[in-house]
RNA sequence: GGCCCGGUGGUCAAGCGGUUAAGACACCGCCCUUUCACGGCGGUAACACGGGUUCGAUUCCCGUCCGGGUCACCA
């Protein structure tokens, strides 16, 4: 290993959309440059100029910032390797293609996309491209560009032997190269392809680490024999291992709509916090020695190391994903939670306010997206139609005859008391309890059914009390009443 | 189909020739309790199969099977 500075780079395509998977991408990129003190780099591979989609950039630039992902280069910040978008650069690449055809280690392709196509119908070995034009005579050559017949420009694939690369997580891996087609380096357009642009970029931007999904990994000798044409040096290629996903019928794919959310900002919109889709999927595919498994991004770069990545593929857990969730929201600060909560406070109580801050006393341990909250908290906006059956509860002790009793005795003591502050409430029923000695859950029952008008309810009757307000509260309790007929 | 890669509970995963095969999520039970949740305790559940190598294989090798990826003028 040399001692050259770590660079890494994560090169999306502005298609609008940050799959989960990208994003796993760009993470461990991020992790791998940083946990060795490295460059993390931003490029935009734009050069698809049908599948480009109006303010993708954004999305990625948005993205990357949420999920702290912070790039050391890029489009928005400039360094000595730029421009950082390939439409920018592309006059870059084509002088290296004809490099290649001075050498004879590329040549002109004036093929149709019909001849193509008529080759692929074809049971030809190996399938695709026939090397038609890869002998062609230059005095062909040259009438052809005379008549300015459009071409495209290929790399020769060696015909025989094999090519051999290392992988920092799969190993050596060997291919014959007879499954090796002459790929397209130049397209008609005069745009690089993918594979082409990237190698080009990779080396003149300086990257030292290539990490990338698995799906790459069959095409990896094309780019180690580009490599090898230009003399370059071939970067430490990292392959991580995919994300899958598994429908309704128990089968297994890459992750896709059909498995749930997949994009970044749709897994946000859902109420996933930021935080938690990095750690969660900072451990789909690596594991740190000690099996931690709650991680800040920080954490994360100093526990990363290239040995813990697995080779094998991972479904994605929305499970799982949800219990970090809880977890990250569990952690944050009352003040913290209550302006994240906020919005779905109002969501839900349109017909009064409440003392919002006293919420999150008992939602914080109960909420594991903040997209559950609307329909927790909406009997606070309006009391639901219930049936008396309601407060008949068997482990509570609560019956038709008894329900009337207890919260005729509620209501009467609250209505008394003085001061509406949970103390006050809860040694009120509380004492209420034992002196009617029957136990506590017997005088809850009714009270908590009658102010909330539901069996199951965040927090229990001390609490909704209390941020129901005096007047709202007794003239719920007072409604179970009339309901229970007394 | 060819080629490449993978295969430890339902899921994520430790493990790197000798272990009672960790841990987490999910699930179930109990406790706590004012319903639910949180928390605590406990439980069900795994080395795909067949051959080797070895005193000994989850671990190493081969085959089978299964799963996935890839075979574009897409990235």
């Amino acid at each position: 290993m040399s001692n050259k500075t770590v660079r890494t780079r994560f090169a999306p395509s502005p298609t609008g959309f940050m799959h989960i998977g990208n994003l796993r991408t760009a993470l461990y990129e991020y992790l791998v440059a940083k946990s060795q003190g490295g460059d993390f780099v931003l490029r935009i591979e734009d050069t698809d100029r049908e599948r480009y989609v109006e303010g993708a950039v954004d999305i990625i630039y948005n993205t990357l910032r949420v999920a702290g992902l912070q790039h050391d280069e890029g489009p928005d910040k400039p360094g000595e390797y730029g421009p950082y978008v390939q439409s920018e650069r592309l006059n870059m690449y084509k002088p290296y293609a004809e490099q290649l055809i001075e050498q004879g280690k590329a040549y002109r392709c004036f093929c149709t996309k019909e001849r193509l196509d008529s080759l692929k119908d074809d049971e030809t070995p190996g399938g695709g491209y026939d090397r038609h034009c890869r002998d062609l005579p230059q005095e062909e050559i040259d009438r052809l560009l005379a008549e300015g017949v459009p071409y495209v420009i290929r790399q020769k694939m060696p015909l025989e032997g094999s090519t051999t690369f290392t992988d920092a997580v799969f190993g050596e891996i060997t291919v014959e190269n007879s499954e090796l087609q002459d790929q397209i380096l130049i397209k008609t357009d005069g745009y690089p392809t993918y594979n082409f642009a990237n190698v080009i970029d990779d080396h003149t931007m300086n990257i030292t680490h290539v990490v990338r999904g698995c799906e790459y990994l069959s095409s990896t000798p094309k780019y180690n024999l580009l490599y090898e044409a230009f003399g370059w040096e071939v970067p430490t290629y990292i392959h991580l291992p995919l994300i899958m996903g598994k429908d309704a019928e128990g089968n297994v794919a890459k992750l896709s709509k059909r498995h749930g959310s997949t994009g970044f900002e749709d897994l946000i919109k859902e109420g996933y916090l930021p935080q938690a889709i990095i750690n969660y999927v900072a451990l789909l595919g690596w594991c740190p020695s000690d099996n931690q498994e709650m991680f800040t991004l920080d954490e994360l770069t100093k526990a990363f190391n290239i040995s813990g990545i697995s080779k094998s593929p991972s479904i994605f857990d929305y499970d799982k994903l949800e219990w970090f969730n809880g977890e990250y929201i569990r952690k944050m600060s009352p003040e913290e939670f209550t302006s994240y909560a906020m919005p779905y406070y109002k969501e839900a109580v349109t017909s009064r306010e409440l003392p919002w801050d006293k919420l999150c006393g008992i939602l914080q341990q109960r909420v594991t997206k903040f997209t559950q909250i609307p329909e927790m908290i909406d009997f606070f906006d309006k009391l639901p139609e219930y049936d008396a059956e309601m407060f008949v509860n068997k482990k509570s002790k609560t019956n038709l005859e008894n329900a009337p009793v207890m919260l005729k005795a509620v209501t009467d003591k609250l209505t008394a008391l003085e001061s509406w502050d949970k103390d006050s409430i809860h040694d009120c029923l509380i004492n209420l309890a034992q002196e009617l000695e029957v136990k506590n859950g017997t005088v809850m029952w009714p009270a908590r059914i009658a102010a909330a008008g539901k069996k199951v309810t965040p927090g229990g009757a001390v609490e909704i009390l209390e941020i129901l307000g005096r007047d709202e509260a007794l003239a719920r309790l007072n409604l179970g009443l009339e309901k229970l007929g007394v």
